[in-house]
DNA sequence: GCCCGGAGTGAGTGACTAATCACTCAACAG
DNA sequence: CTGTTGAGTGATTAGTCACTCACTCCGGGC
């Protein structure tokens, strides 16, 4: 009979009607893709996802044809969410006189805090771009327009921007290694926040 | 570790057997892992590896009861092979009274010419490690001993050896989406090798 | 009332894959 | 020659996975 129809029945009267509920449910979907991807990587079974998203498999198959399309559409969610992170403390350290470099650099430490998944999936996808095409074609944008946002906004040089980009890398790792929950010297210092005189 | 670890056993020279020792075929089939592992991820397929190594696929598991167990020695001499390039470059700078810490930096950019296995491994088992605990206390482990040795051989405060891991970060995702292959600046910028005065 | 189209699903299917098992054969000791 | 042991395999199994299809349900237009 109805194995989870428990869910969440209470589906909201006041939905957004900019939205089709095709397209909501599809939107709805990509965010447990999200969250499950980022738990398990891109073995995670497609049943799972569903089950996360309160619909049917086959159902998830209507809404993206393949797995890999639903895939880059759960990367292209987070790695958004990781844009607009920067941006917004990009355009917030500007308007108050900050030093918009370091700016970013503190808004990626708070966005593991917030946002575990988005780091995880950005890993998830590295492994993802060596075989799949679509994904390291995704990865790649996602570097460029990082990079060319760090540039332009905080007027970083190269180098500069070569080690602001380092420090993700290793914040990345060690989330995805779940460093923070061993004690030893190592862990602490390469998960520790940057002191003032970093360089 | 033990278990496997002789690698290059004193053969018999009095007798010549057609059938290898079983000790051999698993350092045999190790080594064949490694490179299908790199390659493929942890979902590469047994029989994949076993055709690899040139056995069948029943015997890869007499060899090795589970998938994880053959992961975990991939992964273990994988990172041993990396341990012992940082080692021996150190080892170099020190009898030549060159800066180690600068060494070792140039013993990693050297490895992904040589030997990419080593740090696709390394990206493979960044994802293994949120799922399988052995992997985890594996990939712990080696960066505990890659930290000891930092700290020891070079003398590195804890924000150098911060910093040293940060970029070795760096060059391991940017070796796995292949930005080598990218003809945009921010490619070019996050793969060109460190100038002198990196700081 | 009746059709139509879209939301949504139960029940599969074929392809694969980790792991098992029953078995063969080579080598050697006595 | 014979019994034993370890190397090695073909065939199979149990389970999982991505993906499919025939179907139901429901609201709106005629």
């Amino acid at each position: 009979m109805s194995a989870y129809s428990h869910l969440q029945m209470t589906s909201p009267a006041t939905t957004q009607r900019t939205l089709s509920t095709a397209e909501q449910r599809r939107a709805e979907l990509v965010e447990a893709a999200v969250r499950v991807f980022a738990e398990r990587g891109y073995a995670a079974p497609t049943t799972e996802i569903a089950k996360a998203a309160g619909i049917s498999q086959a159902y998830l198959f209507r809404l993206f044809p393949t797995k890999p399309d639903l895939f880059a559409a759960a990367y292209e969610v987070a790695s958004n969410r990781m844009y607009e992170a920067f941006a917004q403390a990009a355009a917030e350290a500007k308007a108050s006189g900050e030093d918009p470099l370091e700016a970013m650099g503190r808004a990626y430490t708070d966005l593991i805090r917030r946002d575990r998944e988005v780091l995880l999936m950005q890993i998830h996808s590295y492994v993802g771009a060596g075989i799949d095409d679509a994904a390291r074609a995704a990865v790649h944008r996602c570097f460029e327009r990082l990079y060319d946002l760090l540039r332009r906004e905080t007027g970083a040089s190269e180098q500069e921007a070569k080690q602001w980009f380092a420090y993700g890398m290793l914040i990345n790792v060690m989330a995805a290694i779940h460093a923070d929950e061993v004690d030893a010297e190592w862990a602490q210092v390469l998960t520790q926040e940057p002191e003032e005189g970093d360089c």
